[in-house]
DNA sequence: GCCAACGTTGGC
DNA sequence: GCCAACGTTGGC
């Protein structure tokens, strides 16, 4: 059996939802419903309580990696997909199957400075960072423990 | 199964 | 606001 990976990163428009709102929700966490994309979905899947997530905010100045949050529980159905007056409802989902699923997670700890996209650029470590590839539009990637460890150095100096 | 058209993401 | 890259849809 393949290890299990244990290292995320997820975006999220901090107009919509930032990791302040994260902090000063319940219990400092959330339900990551709205996900719509099959590869992101997966990813979601095969999280397990406890992995570590990298939280980034995308359309910000600057974009930037800006702290860490945890998973709290495995994958089960998101449910704004039945709900017909919601923005993410998807007709085509069957409650007897349903397409989309979330996690919840909890607010870890916001970096003193955030890690912009360009600070990030610069360093050769980072280089295969699913992040930093050009056209990456993925909302949940994996994260190696080389370049978790990487950021998290970065982020206390 | 192909692929053009379209909608979305997200950096700049 | 622009636009490149990507994913999805639907005609054929």
């Amino acid at each position: 059996m393949a290890p299990s990976r244990r290292y995320w990163l997820m975006k999220s428009e901090p107009s919509v939802f930032s990791i302040d709102d994260l902090a000063r929700g319940p219990n400092r966490s959330t339900c990551w419903d709205g996900v719509r994309n099959y590869q992101a979905r997966n990813f979601m899947r095969a999280m397990q309580e406890g992995d570590q997530v990298l939280f980034y905010h995308s359309n910000a100045t600057p974009p930037a990696i800006v702290g860490i949050a945890e998973v709290i529980n495995t994958a089960y159905p998101d449910p704004t997909q039945f709900e017909r007056s919601n923005q993410h409802f998807d007709p085509k989902s069957d409650p007897q199957n349903p397409r989309w699923d979330l996690v919840e997670i909890r607010h870890v700890r916001t970096f003193a400075s955030p890690l912009s996209l360009t600070r990030l650029r610069e360093e050769s470590a980072l280089d295969g960072m699913v992040l930093l590839q050009k056209g990456s539009r993925l909302s949940v990637q994996p994260v190696t423990e080389k370049e978790w460890r990487h950021i998290l150095k970065l982020a206390s100096e």
